[in-house]
DNA sequence: ATATTGACCCGGA
DNA sequence: CTCCGGGCCAATA
C-alpha cells in the first residue's frame, strides 16, 4: 500500500526554485528565467514568479529577482516596487528608473561566450 | 471539464 | 525605444 506520494512534483520544483532564490547573493541581482535555469527548470520563468508571489518564505531576498531586462517586475506606482527598490538600494545596487543599473539580471549569449576578462566597462 | 490569469522571456519588426 | 506573437504552466474562476 503506497504510504507517502513522496513529493508533489510542484513541491520539488518550489523547493529548487527557493534554494537558486537563496543562492543570490546580497548586492547582486537576476532574473526570473535566470533563476529558473539554475534551479534546472529552464523556461519556466513564470513558475518562479509565481512561487515569488506566494509570499511564503520568511528571509527570502525576492527584491534580488528582476525581470531579464533589469526591470522590476512591480507596476511603478505599487507598495512593493517601493520597497523593493528600497531592499536593492540597502544592499548597495544603483537603481534608476525602476531599473537596475551596473549590472545584468540576465547575461546574453554573447556575454556569456566572450565573457570579456576583467569584466565589461 | 474549459477559460483566464499571471512578480516572465525572447526574437523579430 | 515599443509592439507583437509564441512559449511556458500552476492556480483560479
Amino acid at each position: 500500500m503506497p504510504a507517502k506520494p513522496k513529493e508533489s512534483r510542484v513541491q520539488e520544483q518550489r523547493r529548487q526554485v527557493l534554494e537558486a532564490v537563496r543562492a543570490v547573493p546580497p548586492g547582486q541581482v537576476a532574473g526570473y528565467g535566470e533563476i529558473a535555469r539554475r534551479a534546472g527548470l529552464p523556461g519556466r520563468a513564470r513558475l518562479v514568479a509565481r512561487i515569488l508571489s506566494a509570499g511564503d518564505e520568511p528571509g527570502l531576498p525576492w527584491h534580488r529577482v528582476l525581470r531579464s531586462d533589469g526591470r522590476i517586475a512591480f507596476p511603478p506606482d505599487s507598495p512593493a516596487f517601493a520597497e523593493q527598490v528600497q531592499r536593492l538600494r540597502a544592499e548597495g545596487v544603483r537603481v534608476e528608473g525602476g531599473r537596475v543599473r551596473g549590472q545584468r539580471a540576465a547575461p546574453s549569449l554573447d556575454e556569456m561566450l566572450w565573457s570579456p576578462p576583467g569584466g565589461p566597462r
